[in-house]
DNA sequence: TTGAAAGCGGTACCAT
DNA sequence: ATGGTACCGCTTTCAA
């Protein structure tokens, strides 16, 4: 048993293809009766027009591609259900793919594109191979890709990320206002743009304040659970620890304090840690973790949100370097940090 | 600037379309000379088929489609990495939709399918409508289906899921091993598969060893955090508090012991917390959390290649009811769970 | 308002 | 081994 085609719909319904395309598409090009005729066959056999026939003639898919560095990551999955947000009302689908898999394959990460699989692309790694990154520099892409959450350092594409800097800079200024002066902090990837930033951030602040942030105070390289936790370990040897962790993270803050709690360290009595992200096991940890609240939602939502623009043609072409989204971030205060003590 | 199309490369090339598409898709089948001379003309200029034409002529479009109800859960996302890991060597790409936008949009969750943009379905919801179903029940679309961690009841359709019942009688012999005869359960959504399987394989346990499970004794409504937090003031109150709480989830499980903690019961001091699922955080938890492992990859790896399997028709057709592929589970046992007290 | 027919960009059959 | 060409299913002029 074949699917049903236009044809069979046109025959069943006594009319010609075309009339019964207008039906679908232009309801009002086609007189009441005749649609109303042609729909009753739709309905009755449950007619859907084949996706690929469409696409390949009208030239869209209508369907964007998000490209993640790790599926398996929950940190991203917020920011897809909000790319799903915007892109769902405007009847477009999501394609998704990870970049692990595709280098594996040895595929340009792009290919979705130039196969016109995609219409667009939606890219959660700032961290791309520069060949791909050439691809969609070309004029036919430019309008076709927007960067969310990361960003590839020294390129112009339109971006949505999260006020990082100012984020570390609200972090350290709750720590300062309770009168710590001894930090150490959880950084993420060595080259990952985000480590850069709020790295930049923290400093920045403890600059201000006159707080110097040793090398030897910097640990961790992933944002990964299990990262904190061994870090903790490692900080707090010494003879002197410090009475505040900034955690890039919050999975690092996590760990962390599970490490410290391991080792009978109190949070925050004697040691405050504060995080990055505010996902939602945040608020349930014990102590519930101080964080720098970042909304992965609106990310996902306003960088599709951008895409579509873009996509339709009434993107703003002037800017030949179009200005990156910034979204607020603020601090939510929970039981991980306290007054340092003396 | 369009994009380059076979005529093009065949023009350059010096060669017909036909000669092209081979040396793309059949290399065997030209000469070496020839092959040479279109892959260069290729490789210069970076040209990719275009997916929609090929589809449309092969009637493949390589591309299978996960339902998941969710895609800020973070639990499904690492059934998608899972499922990723099946479809990538195998050159099938995933299109993702959450069940929950596709209702908004009154579209038919099998509307892909039907519509050929997929050519096979992953459904990781088992709560989906019956006309849904019952589209998924054609001839048609038998093979094209299969359902991984939760599944239909009452539908026979090619399933991957954990050995649910099994978890929880593990979860109860642990406790009871432990001197437990006070129990407490914390359900998810009440229609939810998962809850009747386990709820079920609890009971099935508890009365073995002569323990009812009064109806008082169960509370929650989902699997999320949240719900696990607010259940855990509810269960503690009363004469009579028990000893150890089965949870149907991890996230419930974390809520729970967050909740307990807020009340100043300790755990597993007081009570004894089981999770269900071991997700990435239940080890770092505090305490780390006792839980029932589910291998949520393997079921996402599994699933995607069973229907791989279905798709290329070397599906064994003579079992009219497939059997479902149920996966082991196993204890974990961490720090939740301690002797009852006396 | 409706129908006939020309493609969209590939693939694969049939000749050569 | 290679080329010519019908066709996949749908949309969209162009005429009627």
């Amino acid at each position: 048993m074949k699917a049903m085609g236009i044809k069979d719909i046109a025959r069943l319904a006594g009319v010609s293809t075309a009339t019964v395309s207008r039906a679908l598409s232009n309801p009002d090009r086609v007189s009441d009766a005749t649609r109303a005729q042609v729909m009753a066959v739709v309905q009755a056999h449950d007619y859907r027009a084949n996706s690929q026939a469409r696409s390949l003639r009208v030239q869209r898919t209508d369907t964007v591609l998000a490209l993640v560095p790790n599926l398996g990551n929950p940190f991203f999955s917020e920011i897809i259900a909000g790319i799903q947000d915007s892109l769902a009302p405007a009847g477009v689908d999501l394609l998704v793919a990870d970049t692990l898999t595709q280098q594996a394959r040895r595929q340009s990460a792009v290919s979705h594109l130039q196969a016109a699989r995609a219409d667009g692309l939606i890219c959660l790694d700032g961290a791309l191979p520069a060949d791909s990154l050439a691809d969609l520099s070309t004029p036919a892409m430019r309008h076709r890709v927007v960067f969310a959450c990361e960003w590839p350092i020294g390129r112009d594409f339109p971006s949505v990320r999260s006020d990082n800097r100012a984020g570390m800079q609200l972090a350290v200024a709750h720590l300062l206002e309770h009168g710590h002066r001894d930090f150490a902090l959880l950084a993420g990837p060595p080259g990952n743009v985000l480590t850069r930033e709020r790295l930049a951030g923290a400093r920045e602040a403890l600059a201000q304040a006159g707080i110097d942030l040793p090398e030897s105070r910097i640990d961790g390289h992933s944002f990964e659970i299990a990262d904190g936790f061994a870090a903790a370990a490692r900080l707090m040897q010494g003879p002197k620890p410090p009475t505040a962790i900034l955690c890039l993270s919050d999975q690092l803050a996590i760990g962390c304090m599970s490490g410290l709690g391991r080792m009978g360290i109190s949070v925050p009595g004697d040691v405050s840690v504060i995080g990055f992200d505010d996902i939602a096991l945040a608020a349930y940890s014990s102590p519930p973790l101080t964080t720098i609240r970042q909304d992965r939602r609106g990310l996902g939502r306003i960088a599709a949100q951008r895409l579509l623009d873009g996509l339709s043609g009434r993107t703003t072409d002037e800017a030949p370097a179009p200005r990156p989204t910034v979204l607020p971030i603020t601090l939510v205060q929970r039981g991980s940090t306290a007054r340092a003590k003396r």
